[in-house]
DNA sequence: TTGTAAGCGTTATCAG
DNA sequence: CTGATAACGCTTACAA
């Protein structure tokens, strides 16, 4: 303890962190102790400090992931290094919990355990039920949802907008003389995936053309799935000069294409959801791209300032980031 | 505090964990003991034990890595997983670090946060220095550096030997006639880095073929680079028929190949090093694998044993695990 | 303005 | 075999 080599120890405290003690300590005090604990290379125990405080700097990111690969599930364990990062700069620690897989009764043990080890927050992403939230809102930890959020009062959430980013995919399509224009996506039946594809046919409808159910297909988003799904697409008596693949669906999507042997652009033209992939595959996939880091960015500062003014039943936010298109060489000629 | 409802809280703590007290309690407290926990629905405080213990049941993981991509970095991020699931069995939780971008004075931050956060071990991916690693150990704490380690005393090492998969890989190659094979490797003058290419002119030489040093490129892997080596590789006089791709520098090669509008593997064979891509490209790699499964977990399980004896100056273990060759598509005819 | 003392929830030690 | 008692390292009213 610093306070062997100058003052008391209540000032160090104080003097540490910027306390909300009406204790004051002269600034000669004050320049003792902080020359004394940079020469002990003295810092507060955070063990300690989280036990009195009640407050452990940590914030939970929990999510839902059946797959251990990070490509088939790229968007969760890209949000939580995202979250990760911002985390730190917040004076945070994040702890993450894949809730995949666990019966009720581990799941309460989890819930348990976060709470014991005093989060002050939980990002929650992909939830099975909104009573699995409500869990947690009721303890009176903050709690913000992303992505796919379930209904739960109390709870923020921060979800995406596809229209724009649909929008621009389909006037882009069309601008290069598509009209065959199929959908690949997720039959999940969660709101945000039905909004997925009411964007999608909103979009063509501008343009007058009418959404052909043999060129939509839904289904889980695995590799094998997706693939035989984009066959059956491209099978149809009138196939798709281009193909919107969501998220995940793009790696079998992508393999179909290999299997017929057609070329993108050249022979289809392809673009996905989400940038994670699709920068890196061959062409380069133009892509409609949800801003992750925002989402990541915003989920944080949620819990903090919701922690700040813990005081008043604080109303939960209900965040919604705009998608984009970004252009790459999946749709004109690749050069 | 279950003792109100019941005995004396000495007790509780002995009945609640296997305590290593001298302390017996009769089977009848026990069982009142047990009975009152649950149905107050109490179980011990983790802050306050990690306090009280001086261990937090916790480990970090330390890694080095300048992208923030999945896709580039994919190993360090695939054993971030890995060694996340693993640890939960063992009843630790992880701090995943990335230490890059930090500047010495933040890594001396980084340490002393990480030693105040009371961390049971370290897991140490990618270090720059020994020094580095070496502060760490001589805090005592258990250190177990993967994959890249740095020479340092009392560390515990894990790395994989190449040899086994490059040889595999090249009889493969070999077995369907090719002879001019290339390699696309890291310029990193790592040992591990400078083993792999060994192992790549070992395996050559047990079928007599001489290393060429027009086919051997070595670069930093990022996409751009990887790219343009491989396309430097195959404008040689005499083009190689088969192409050895190490890591991440497996999809920078992919674009060149697509570049030219080279396929494979009818126009060139392919293998990569690294599983986590390979089985999702197009067509499937044939891969030279790295057990990084077994890595995480020996990383974990070593980090308890270590705990466990910490009395004697336990000796660091060096562990090395085989690499072996998975075949997928890359190489002979895809169907 | 400074110092004192009472916890925060456990666990280890040491007398009963 | 049991049950007080004293730390663990810090924060924060509150009294000096």
């Amino acid at each position: 303890m610093a306070k062997i080599a100058g003052v008391s120890r209540a000032a160090v405290s104080v003097v540490l962190n910027g306390a909300k003690t009406n204790t004051r300590v002269s600034e000669q005090t004050k320049q003792r102790i902080l020359a004394a604990a940079a020469e002990l290379g003295y810092s507060p125990n955070p063990v300690a400090q989280s036990l009195r405080r009640r407050r452990s700097g940590t914030i939970a990111y929990v999510y839902r992931s059946l797959s251990d690969s990070l490509l088939e599930r790229s968007v969760p364990y890209q949000l939580g290094r995202l979250i990760m990062s911002t985390a730190v700069g917040h004076g945070y620690q994040v702890i993450e919990v894949n809730s995949a897989e666990q019966t009720s009764t581990e799941d309460d043990e989890t819930l348990r355990l976060l709470l014991s080890r005093r989060v002050n927050g939980v990002i929650l992403g992909w939830p099975k039920t909104g009573l699995e939230v409500q869990r947690i809102v009721d303890q009176g930890i903050p709690v913000v949802q992303v992505m796919k959020p379930q209904p739960a009062d109390g709870s923020s959430t921060i979800t995406v907008d596809s229209s724009p980013g649909f929008k621009a995919a389909v006037d882009h399509l069309v601008s290069f003389g598509h009209e065959r224009i199929a959908y690949l996506g997720n039959s999940d039946p969660h709101p945000v995936e039905r909004a997925r594809l009411r964007c999608f046919e909103e979009a063509l409808a501008t343009h007058g053309i009418r959404l052909r159910e043999n060129l939509v297909k839904l289904g889980d988003v695995s590799l094998e799935e997706s693939r035989q799904l984009t066959h059956d697409l491209l099978a149809a008596s009138e196939p798709p000069s281009a193909l919107i693949m969501v998220d995940s669906s793009v790696l079998g999507g992508l393999r179909a294409l290999y299997d017929l042997r057609l070329h993108v652009p050249d022979d289809v033209a392809v673009i996905s959801t989400d940038d994670l992939l699709a920068s890196h595959l061959y062409p380069p996939l133009t892509s409609v791209v949800q801003p992750l880091e925002q989402v990541a960015e915003r989920a944080v500062s949620l819990i903090g300032e919701r922690e700040a003014n813990s005081d008043g039943a604080e109303s939960p936010s209900h965040i919604v980031f705009p998608t984009l298109m970004r252009t790459r060489s999946s749709v004109e000629k690749f050069s």
